[in-house]
DNA sequence: CATTTTTACGTTTTT
DNA sequence: CGTAAAAATG
């Protein structure tokens, strides 16, 4: 293949630096907007062509699935692009469909198909595959390969059921949640048990230890891990195990990770683990052949809840890189140019983040026009709101033949808000989708269903068989049950281990013996056929044999039908899990389903309003956002509002909420609102006062004729001048300063000033209207 | 034992 | 207000 790549030729200089990166450690700071995943998808795609790395030598680490897909698609279709020029002389979209498909299912099998892709959820999970049986905890706790993974209610069960069954404790002073919660920020900083005690050691810190402690009892009991511990526990054996750690070291030689502001500590060790095969001492580590490239923009770290640091960030230069200033380093790129906003969204988002002291400066430059204004609506309540944002939506996609319904986003703080929106479209007729929310494997029937799988699986897995042992009826009651757990528990094996055994069964479990009996019959039935049966067909036999559809067909209520839908959808989902994958058995399929996220399925051109939270939008783009809900209180949000810390993080979620926008942005906030039933005044957001007056408007002469802005020409008229410091300068908003530095050059330039009312702000002079003043 | 009625409780954000 | 767990009833 050729050497000469022409794709390089549609890239920025950074953005090539960045594509063209080969061997060492590299940051990225990728402000929103600046073309990061092209960078990304571009430099495998070089790496693979230009420098023949073996695309399975490479680890992308990736936010999100859905994520990670895409970028698959966009390299395949970036070599597919290359072939078809190689092997036909003609560009991909010209040739046959037959010629298409089978260029791409060739590219599939040579570039992407051994390319480790993914979240690092999904990437470790599949690691702890191979490796877990290698594995032992500082308690001697062990798990096998067929490990059940428990999602977040799972999880709080369990703690739920150690903190009231188990030390009788009282659930109001050590809620479930708030101790699982604690458990998992635990493990998110890589503390076992016995670390964490040591860390808080006051009497709920022993207490919480203690849950914790007892808590992986539970979960090694059910040969099961948390979301958690698929990052701790590879982390832990890659310590333990050099064996283990050099296999994966020497196979990934060419590691990067996307959105590195909202990596936790466990995930960095991990990720320095494999750069550096455990070695401490930079001096010996070796970077032939190797690289780490991460990307980043800390003013974009929104999970810091999940425990991510973007000190992290922060700190790559002084862990992998030169650690020199920014003017001399070869270890940092700064994207800076914004392809996707209009100048006045930029300003808006710039003037916004600058409120916040804990960042790296760095400014969006715009690359288009100037746009509409930002407008603000005040409304009377979360009715009007509503009532507002849907009817500009109406008169939008009226009046402008460019639009449709996908063109549009309304982002809010939280899930609870998405409901007057939905009663709008509804009555409108407007197609829509709700992002997040109630996530498909959250369904009580999906659960059900992927129970039965989970215990066929993993026959350990006690909780997923006690879901399911009587559902639907059987006739097998409480009282059996404690009956078969209490044996399991003084023979100290597993409840299957009991329940599979006839003839314990019928000395234990009385009149429902034979109903237990056949239960265990049907699942070791399956159990023996998993290497046999494609998932689907598993999955088909078994709601037929367990007589679940037939149960829910017997009710007959709306709800039910309802939920055989969904059943339905499952099965669908399990036939289109065949066709996408390779590993096609029973636990990679359970992998994906426990870690697939409502985000996922998100489709790209689809012609439908959506509504998401703040945190969901991350990494999409609309032409229109309503960025709603703008009160104090709710956002930022209350338990927020004393934290200066999360403050500023609530500022970096409007912030991402802001740079999601292309074309329009809107605004919105309401008087009063609706909480928990009753009626609450509200107050402005303090981030709306921290906008630049002069963007917003409030009048209603917004539904104009709605085109799209052509971008500008190169620069602006005040691209030529020299600024240098000591200029004394006049500011349209801010008044009167004095430049203290002057960063780059040319249209890459920007400047410090310092204004005396304000202090010192960086500004881009070809952006803010700045006049020298003698 | 299963269904219905009552009560309490909650909202950040998610892999 | 709406949902989910707890309690009460047939």
């Amino acid at each position: 293949m050729t050497t000469t790549i022409d794709f390089l030729s549609h890239l920025n200089p950074s953005q090539r630096q960045a594509v063209e990166h080969y061997c060492g450690p590299l940051l990225v700071v990728a402000g929103a907007g600046s073309g990061k995943t092209r960078a990304l998808t571009y430099r495998i795609a070089n790496l693979i062509l230009k420098h023949r790395v073996d695309p399975e030598n490479i680890l992308a680490v990736t936010f999100t699935n859905k994520a990670a897909r895409e970028m698959k698609e966009r390299i395949q279709k970036l070599f597919a692009e290359q072939l078809a020029m190689k092997e036909h002389g003609q560009r991909f979209d010209l040739l046959t469909e037959y010629e298409q498909t089978k260029l791409r299912s060739q590219v599939w099998r040579t570039y992407i198909k051994d390319l480790w892709c993914g979240t690092f959820h999904s990437l470790f999970s599949r690691i702890l595959r191979f490796d877990i049986e290698k594995y032992q905890d500082e308690k001697g706790r062990r798990w096998n390969r067929n490990f059940s993974i428990f999602d977040e209610s799972d999880a709080q069960s369990l703690v739920k059921e150690i903190v009231t069954k188990q030390l009788n404790l009282d659930d109001k002073k050590f809620e479930p949640r708030s101790v699982r919660y604690a458990i998992s920020n635990a493990k998110n900083q890589g503390f076992s048990p016995q670390e964490f005690e040591r860390e808080q050691p006051n009497y709920r810190g022993r207490v919480i230890a203690d849950v914790y402690s007892r808590y992986q009892d539970k979960l090694a009991e059910n040969n099961a891990l948390d979301f958690d511990d698929l990052i701790l526990i590879p982390t832990k054996l890659f310590q333990q195990n050099e064996q283990v750690l050099g296999y994966w070291h020497r196979k990934f030689r060419h590691i990067l990770v996307d959105e590195y502001q909202d990596t936790n500590r466990t995930q960095y060790d991990l990720i320095r683990l494999l750069v550096t095969n455990g070695e401490d001492r930079k001096s010996e580590w070796e970077w032939q052949n190797r690289s780490v490239f991460v990307v980043g923009d800390a003013d974009q770290s929104i999970y810091s809840f999940r425990m991510a640091d973007f000190t992290i960030l922060l700190e790559f230069q002084n862990d992998f890189g030169d650690g020199l200033p920014d003017e001399d380093t070869r270890t940092m790129v700064k994207l800076e140019e914004n392809y996707r906003s209009c100048e006045n969204i930029l300003q808006a988002a710039n003037e916004l983040i600058e409120n916040n002291t804990q960042r790296i400066d760095k400014v969006l430059k715009p690359t288009r026009g100037a746009g509409e204004q930002i407008y603000c609506h005040k409304a009377d309540d979360e009715l009007e709101e509503a009532d507002f944002v849907i009817r500009q939506i109406r008169t939008l996609e009226h009046q402008n033949p460019e639009v449709n319904w996908g063109s549009f986003a309304i982002l809010y703080r939280t899930n609870a808000q998405s409901r007057p929106f939905e009663e709008l479209l509804v009555k409108n007729q407007i197609p829509y989708t709700v992002v997040g929310g109630i996530k498909f494997y959250d369904r009580k029937e999906i659960k059900d269903v992927i129970a039965y799988l989970r215990a066929i699986a993993n026959p350990a897995d006690t909780v997923s068989l006690l879901r399911v042992i009587n559902t639907p009826r059987r006739g097998i009651g409480k009282a059996t049950i404690d009956n078969l757990i209490n044996a399991a528990q003084q023979l100290g094996t597993t409840l299957w281990e009991i329940i599979s055994d006839e003839t314990s069964v019928n000395t234990l479990a009385g009149r429902s013996a034979k109903a237990v009996n056949n239960f265990a019959a049907m699942i070791s039935n399956y159990q023996e056929q998993i290497a046999n049966l494609p998932v689907s067909e598993l999955l088909m036999g078994l709601l037929e044999e367990s007589s679940y559809v037939q149960d829910l067909q017997n009710q007959g209520t709306d709800e039910a039908e309802d939920r055989i839908q969904n059943v339905q959808e499952l099965y669908n989902a399990t036939l289109q899990f065949q066709e996408e994958n390779e590993d096609v058995s029973l636990t990679a399929f359970l992998q994906s389903a426990a870690l697939s996220s409502d985000l996922d399925n998100l489709k790209e051109g689809q012609t439908a309003v959506s509504l998401m939270t703040l945190h969901a939008s991350k990494g999409l783009e609309f032409p229109v956002v309503f960025l709603v809900g703008l009160e104090q209180g709710l956002f930022p949000n209350y338990r927020s509002m004393n934290d200066p810390a999360a403050l500023e993080e609530e500022r970096r979620l409007c912030y991402v909420g802001i740079t999601r926008a292309q074309e329009r942005l809107y605004l919105s906030f309401a008087r009063e609102r609706r909480l928990y039933g009753s009626r609450e005044p509200a107050l402005r957001s303090q981030f709306l006062d921290e906008l630049p007056e002069e963007l917003l408007t409030t009048k209603s002469k917004i539904l104009q004729v709605y085109t799209k802005i052509p971008a500008t020409s190169n620069g602006k008229q005040n691209t030529t001048q020299n600024w240098q410091v000591g200029d004394k300068v006049l500011h349209k908003t801010f008044g009167i300063g004095e430049i203290t530095h002057v960063f780059g050059s040319g249209n890459k330039i920007s400047v410090a000033i310092k204004f005396s009312s304000l202090g010192q702000k960086i500004i881009d002079p070809r952006v803010a209207q700045l006049q020298k003043i003698e």
